[in-house]
RNA sequence: GCGCCCGUAGCCCAAUCGGUAGCAGGCAGGUCACUUAAAAUGACUCCAGUGCGGGUUCGAAUCCCGCCGGGCGCACCA
């Protein structure tokens, strides 16, 4: 028979990956309703894989297969996002053309890709910087346009000095960095395009609540960032000296219309356009001032916190329109011309922010509201801003601060001072970027008919070739006359081209859809493909999407659904966020110098090669310049694809992050190699999977041998256990260690076995290992002589039976406390259980004789006698 | 400041409804076997009482309260 021989994963993974491919196994079935759609989120082309690329699209791909092996038909694709600033900036470096910089990228994170051995259906493969793609993201934009949700304004945007481009708030971190070159953005006033997502605001939180297959953390994530507010609109008169209403007035947005008649003063945000219509004479100089002083301040230290509020009046008033009384207008800096209205309404008494300003200012604090069943609050602290009775509040005085809110806002919308309102923290979706590399919008400007579409049939509006990229900063684009100059479509006059692109974000907000579709050419995708497929049922990425991507897409989703062109509320039915690949790191404390791995020579006591200083030891998401990344090439050159899967799966659960290790990766191909061997061994034994009719199953129980019938039980309890962590809630790491456990039971118990129930374990074990790791699998497979593929038999079902004991370990515990273990039969029922309990000898030397008081039994598990 | 998540052996991690904390699994360590020796392989094995303090319960890693430590999000949003 064969001689023994040695896994090789080098020799085995590319023929397979090679016939896989011939034989067009990952092909997406167009038949079939019984549809499954698992996406990792594309990547940037950036010509590397890195660690985190591989952990994302293997999680995708054992979703995948567990799919096509529970008898779905599965689409699972893959593309790129290929605009983007790097190509450009390549370009600008080195000369080269960022078209052909990008492809080549691709083709080489093609390559790297394909040796994990993914079961990716390639012929479904999107380019979002080909004209194929890009032609639809603009026909998309149109719809926009049509839909009245895309349109310029003049805003003040965030610009990145260092891409020298705007920004969408949404790319801008707490810190007011950008998420790209990490530099602090400035504020510039420009003409910008922009999506309309606030249109969306409502839809956009309230469907949250849905997305039950969905991480809690990034559904709160996106509520905070959408952040309703309902509240109250109240305009508050503008008066003239004499203290009689003006045509002018003051709208303030609060959520706190309760204490309408605890305000003081009324605040301005210093850019609000009233401001320069209301100042008096005397004040004009010193409003001047104050604005210069305002907008000389960075964003970042204008909302500090701790920061002291500053402001000055204006000397107008205004007339509170619930009580009368003339109030001070004044602008402070702590109020925001992008919030509500840009103003507010100032009431010391029950805000913080207010009294501290009142303090300083030294303007009257007037309490409105007291807290329930207490008199008067003293405000050394603080204002109270919590809700209570009313006071001081006129007709209103007596009522609750929830039936006041209501009651005020009811009182102005009657009497047309005021009126209910919802406002959102959301801001429209800053789109367009002075930037070459990515995809151009499609309209003209001309100076008849404004801004005119480009017909969609004239469309792709393609990006120009050979443009000369300096870096200067403006849009490149603008500089090819030639490009730019086009006759306006609707009345032939010379026109200008829009020279902006658009944000490479608006190419991801759909991308899953062409997947649908991909060759589609008439169409970005037809409804009837885009609703076979979609949604998504499982997507798989980054938590650093959260906000960004997930929320763009939902708003795309939506829009195109209100346009008839896809039957679904969301996207994405399922997400999962999968953690960090964290290499070691180590970092010498005084200098703060990373040093790569390779250059400590003991791990245990790590010493700057250098200095010899000592070494801090952690782990952090890999990066090239802490010199902590692993390449998966090198990885794959050494172990195979299979053993870098399975370490990813096996090392720790999917969402949290993940500490490369050598030393695991070792130990998990050893356990392949285990494998390996116990194959190896069944073919000595001329085991054969060739008539795969194990027949096991028809054998009676009693005719097992005790070996025999664990060795079933090992393998029933690992299809149930496998099953059960890869449905709901993925837990490979758990579903691997059930491999391990059972390749351990079939290490005791094959040899000793049957053949018809070897050959049950070894097809059981084959087809569960085959989503983990494909090519051993199926080598393994072929090798036992089993027909055809393992990736295409039907998942293995547990036998119940197999699963069945005669007796088992009852615990007996006194008083709660485990005192010991009775073999009792498996069946038993409570009754029985407790009198076996009782006439235990654990029983007898623990109760001393007493009869217990209480006997708790739980059927299955265990007894507890308490005295 | 507000909200969410996490904390189990030296390390990574398990533990349906609250029901024997690990014959879940792995890494590292130790002993032994095989070997001339080593590697490889196999067998056995050491190690925690679940971050801390309370509470509920017959019984708590699991539920509740308060702390400590770590991570994340939001934050002058009216």
């Amino acid at each position: 028979m064969s001689e023994s021989s040695r896994y090789q994963p080098q020799a085995i993974e590319r023929q397979w990956q090679q016939r896989w491919s011939d034989d067009q196994l990952h092909q997406t079935p167009d038949a079939g309703s019984h549809t499954y759609m698992a996406l990792s989120m594309f990547p940037y082309p950036s010509g590397n894989l890195h660690m985190g690329h591989v952990r994302n699209y293997v999680i995708t791909d054992v979703i995948a297969r567990v799919a096509r092996m529970r008898g779905h038909q599965v689409l699972h694709p893959m593309g790129w996002d290929a605009f983007g600033l790097p190509a450009e900036n390549a370009a600008i470096e080195r000369g080269v053309d960022p078209g052909a910089w990008t492809d080549q990228n691709i083709a080489a994170m093609r390559e790297q890709l394909q040796r994990l051995g993914l079961s990716i259906d390639w012929d479904r493969e999107i380019t979002t910087c080909h004209a194929d793609y890009y032609r639809w993201t603009q026909w998309l934009f149109l719809q926009f346009l049509d839909a009245g949700l895309a349109y310029q304004k003049d805003a003040t945007v965030n610009w990145d000095p260092v891409d020298q481009t705007v920004l969408a708030n949404e790319q801008v971190d707490g810190e007011g960095r950008s998420w790209r070159s990490g530099a602090v953005v400035e504020k510039r006033q420009l003409r910008q395009w922009f999506l309309k997502i606030t249109a969306y605001a409502d839809q956009l939180l309230d469907d949250l609540e849905g997305l039950v297959g969905w991480p809690e953390r990034v559904r709160t994530m996106q509520a905070n960032w959408i952040g309703r507010s309902r509240g109250a609109e109240i305009s508050f008169p503008v008066v003239d000296a004499a203290g009689n209403d003006s045509d002018k007035q003051i709208t303030v947005f609060t959520t706190r219309a309760d204490t309408l008649h605890g305000v003081s003063y009324v605040v301005l945000a210093p850019e609000h356009g009233l401001v320069e219509r209301l100042t008096t004479p005397d004040q004009a100089l010193a409003v001047a001032a104050f604005r210069d002083l305002v907008s000389a301040q960075s964003e970042q230290e204008r909302t500090a916190e701790d920061k002291p509020k500053r402001g000055i009046p204006i000397g107008a008033r205004v007339r509170n329109p619930a009580s009368g009384e003339l109030v001070p207008v004044w602008i402070a800096d702590y109020v925001l011309a992008e919030y509500g209205t840009g103003a507010v309404m100032g009431v010391p008494a029950h805000d913080q922010r207010d009294f501290v300003f009142a303090r300083q200012y030294e303007l009257p604090v007037r309490q409105v509201v007291i807290p329930e069943g207490s008199d008067e609050h003293a405000f050394e602290g603080g204002a109270w801003c919590g809700d209570g009775i009313l006071i001081h509040s006129g007709r209103f005085d007596g009522l609750s601060s929830a039936s006041a809110r209501e009651a005020i806002v009811a009182a102005a919308e009657q009497e047309g001072w005021g009126r209910g309102r919802t406002t959102f923290r959301l801001r429209d979706w800053l789109i367009s970027r002075q930037r070459y590399w990515g995809c151009p919008i499609p309209v003209v400007h001309c100076d008849s008919c404004g801004v005119v579409p480009v017909p969609a049939e004239q469309l792709p509006v393609e990006l120009p070739r050979g443009v000369a990229l300096e870096g200067r900063g403006g849009s490149p684009l603008a500089q090819l006359e030639s490009w730019v100059t086009v006759p306006c479509p609707r009345c032939g006059k010379p026109a200008r081209r829009e020279t902006d692109t658009m944000d490479t974000f608006i190419c991801s907000s759909w991308y899953y859809l062409r997947y649908s579709d991909p060759h589609n050419t008439s169409l970005p995708f037809s409804r009837e493909s885009v609703d076979r497929w979609l949604p998504v049922n499982q997507y798989v990425g980054g938590i650093e999407h959260a906000i960004l991507h997930l929320l763009y897409a939902r708003f795309f989703t939506k829009v195109l659904r209100d346009r008839g062109l896809l039957g679904f509320d969301e996207p994405f039915q399922r997400l999962l966020t999968q953690g960090m690949v964290q290499g070691i790191t180590y970092r010498n404390p005084h200098s703060g110098r990373y040093i790569a791995p390779a250059d400590v020579a003991d791990p245990s006591d790590p010493r700057d090669p250098e200095s010899g200083e000592r070494l801090d030891t952690f782990y952090e998401k890999m990066s090239k310049s802490k010199h902590n990344g692993v390449d998966p090439a090198v990885v794959i050159d050494r172990y195979g694809a299979d053993t870098a899967r399975m370490f990813i799966l096996f090392k720790a659960p999917p969402e949290k992050d993940l500490e490369w290790d050598d030393a695991d990766v070792e130990g998990q191909y050893r356990f392949l190699q285990r494998l390996w061997r116990l194959v190896d061994g069944a073919l000595q034994r001329e085991l054969s999977l060739a008539g795969l009719a194990p027949g096991a199953a028809a054998l009676a129980p009693a005719d097992l041998t005790p070996g025999e019938r664990e060795l079933r039980r090992a393998v029933h309890g690992a299809i149930a256990a496998v099953s059960d962590d890869l449905q709901g809630e993925f837990q490979f790491n758990t579903a691997v260690a059930e491999l391990m456990k059972l390749s351990n039971a079939m290490g005791e118990h094959l040899e000793a076995a049957s053949p018809p129930l070897a050959v049950e374990a070894l097809h059981t074990l084959l087809l569960l290992l085959a989503p983990f790791a494909p090519h051993l699998a199926e080598e393994l497979w072929s090798r036992l002589g089993a027909p055809g593929s393992v990736h295409q038999q039907p998942w293995p079902q547990a036998d119940p039976a197999a699963l069945v004991r005669d007796t088992i370990p009852l615990v007996i515990q006194v008083k709660g406390k485990v005192r010991g273990n009775l073999e009792v039969p498996a069946d038993a029922d409570k009754a029985t259980l407790e009198r076996l309990a009782l006439g235990s000898d654990i029983a007898a030397k623990w109760l001393e004789g007493r009869a217990p008081s209480r006997v708790i039994v739980v059927p299955g598990k265990l007894v507890n006698l308490v005295p």
